[in-house]
DNA sequence: ATTATAAATGAACAACTGTTAATTTAACCT
DNA sequence: AGGTTAAATTAACAGTTGTTCATTTATAAT
C-alpha cells in the first residue's frame, strides 16, 4: 500500500514532466528546451526533476520512445483479407494515416521526429525501420495480393508501395507545417482521398 | 585600388565564415552551433566575426538565403516545348532533382532546411513557396499541355503534379538521411528513374 | 508518536552562451 | 616615413546551461 501510493504520486509528477517535455521538445527541439523551462511548466524547481530522471537526455528518450507507438497495426491475416477489397484497402490505409496526421498527440510526435531527425541517429534508424519499412512491408504485401487476384496491373509490389506511401508522407508534412502556423488545412485535408482516387486509377487493371 | 584589395581580403574571410557556418549549421542546426565553434574553424577569434557580421543571426540568414537558389529554372516557353515530349520531360525533371540530391552543397542546404523547418517561420514559408509551389507550377503547366495533346489521361494537372513531386521529395529525404550516416544509396539512386517509369505508365493514355 | 522514505527546495558549481570594448596588428595610399 | 583604415586580438560582461548537494518538507507504515 505504501509503495502503491508513493508510486501513484511519483508517477503523477513523472507523467506530468513527460507531458510537458513532449510539448516543449516538439515545439523547440531538444537543444532549445531547457530543464528550467520544463520544471517551471511542471510547477517545480529544476533540481526536483532529478528525483524522477537521471538527466535531460533520459527525459528526451522517454518522450521519443512514444513517437513510434503506432496505434494501428494490422496482422498478416487482416492484410490478406482486406487487400482483396482493392481500393477499399487503400482508402482504409489512407484514412488511418489521415487520422494520425490530425491527432494532436501524433502531430506533436511527428514534429519532434522531423526536428530531431538529423540530430539523433537512433531516431533516424527508427524512422527508417518503423515509419518507412513497416509501412512498406504492409503495403507491398497488400499490392502483391492484389496483383495475384488481377485487381491491379502487375509491377514490383515494393515499388508500388513506395509510390503510394511517399505521397501520404508529403501530405502529412505539409499539413503539419500549415497547422504549426495555425494555417488553414481545408484544401489539403481532402488530399488523402484524392490521392487514393488518383492512385487507384493508376494501378487498377 | 585600396578599396579593392581591402574588399578582397574581407570577402576572403567573410566567405570563409559563410562556408564554415553553412557546414556547421547544416550538421548541428542553428542553436547547437556556437559562434566560437564557427570562429575556431575559420581560424580566428570569435570577436573577429563581428567585423564581418552584425551577429549570429545575420550569419545564419546569409547562409539560409542560399538554400533556395535553385540552379535550374525553366521559363514558360521552355516548358511548353519540352512538355510536348511527354515522358522525356519527366525524365529530365527527375534527373535535375536527382542531381540536386547528390550535389554536396545542395545536400547541406537541404539538410539545413529540414533541421530548421519547424524552428524558423520564414524558412517554412520559403519552403512552401519556392520548394513546393514553384515546382508544382512548372509541373502542372507541363501536365496541362500533355493533356491538351492527349499524351496523358485527363485529370487535375495540379493533382498530378502533386503526386509526381511528392515521391521525388520522399526519395530525396531518404537519400539525404542515408548519406548523413554514410550509408549506401545504391538501391535508392535508381529510384528516381523507376519513379518516372512507373508514373508514366500510370498517366499515359 | 516515531520512523523511514520519497519529493521538493535553495544555493551553488563550472562550463558555455552571444556580444561588446579597448587595443594591437597589418596592409595600403600619399 | 607617416597616416589611415580594416581586421585581428585579448579580456571581460552578463546571462544561461545542465547538474549536484545538503537540507527541509511531506507522506505513509510501524
Amino acid at each position: 500500500m505504501s509503495e502503491n501510493m508513493a508510486n501513484k504520486k511519483t508517477i503523477g509528477t513523472k507523467q506530468k514532466i513527460l507531458k510537458v517535455s513532449s510539448t516543449l521538445f516538439s515545439e523547440y527541439g531538444y537543444k532549445a528546451t531547457s530543464v528550467r523551462k520544463i520544471a517551471s511548466e511542471v510547477g517545480i524547481r529544476e533540481s526536483a526533476l532529478y528525483n524522477h530522471f537521471k538527466n535531460k537526455e533520459e527525459i528526451f528518450l522517454c518522450v521519443a520512445k512514444e513517437i513510434f507507438t503506432t496505434p494501428f497495426s494490422q496482422n498478416d491475416s487482416d492484410i490478406k483479407e482486406s487487400a482483396l477489397k482493392g481500393k477499399a484497402f487503400l482508402q482504409k490505409f489512407a484514412m488511418q494515416y489521415k487520422l494520425l496526421t490530425f491527432d494532436k498527440n501524433n502531430e506533436n510526435m511527428f514534429r519532434l521526429l522531423m526536428i530531431e531527425l538529423f540530430q539523433n541517429k537512433e531516431l533516424r534508424e527508427q524512422f527508417m525501420n518503423e515509419f518507412h519499412n513497416e509501412n512498406i512491408k504492409v503495403l507491398s504485401e497488400a499490392f502483391f495480393i492484389m496483383m495475384q487476384n488481377s485487381l491491379i496491373r502487375s509491377a514490383d509490389p515494393m515499388m508500388v508501395a513506395y509510390e503510394f506511401l511517399s505521397t501520404l508522407f508529403y501530405i502529412r508534412l505539409q499539413i503539419t507545417l500549415l497547422r504549426f502556423d495555425s494555417g488553414s488545412t481545408t484544401n489539403l485535408s481532402t488530399q488523402f482521398e484524392k490521392h487514393v482516387e488518383f492512385f487507384w486509377e493508376s494501378i487498377r487493371v
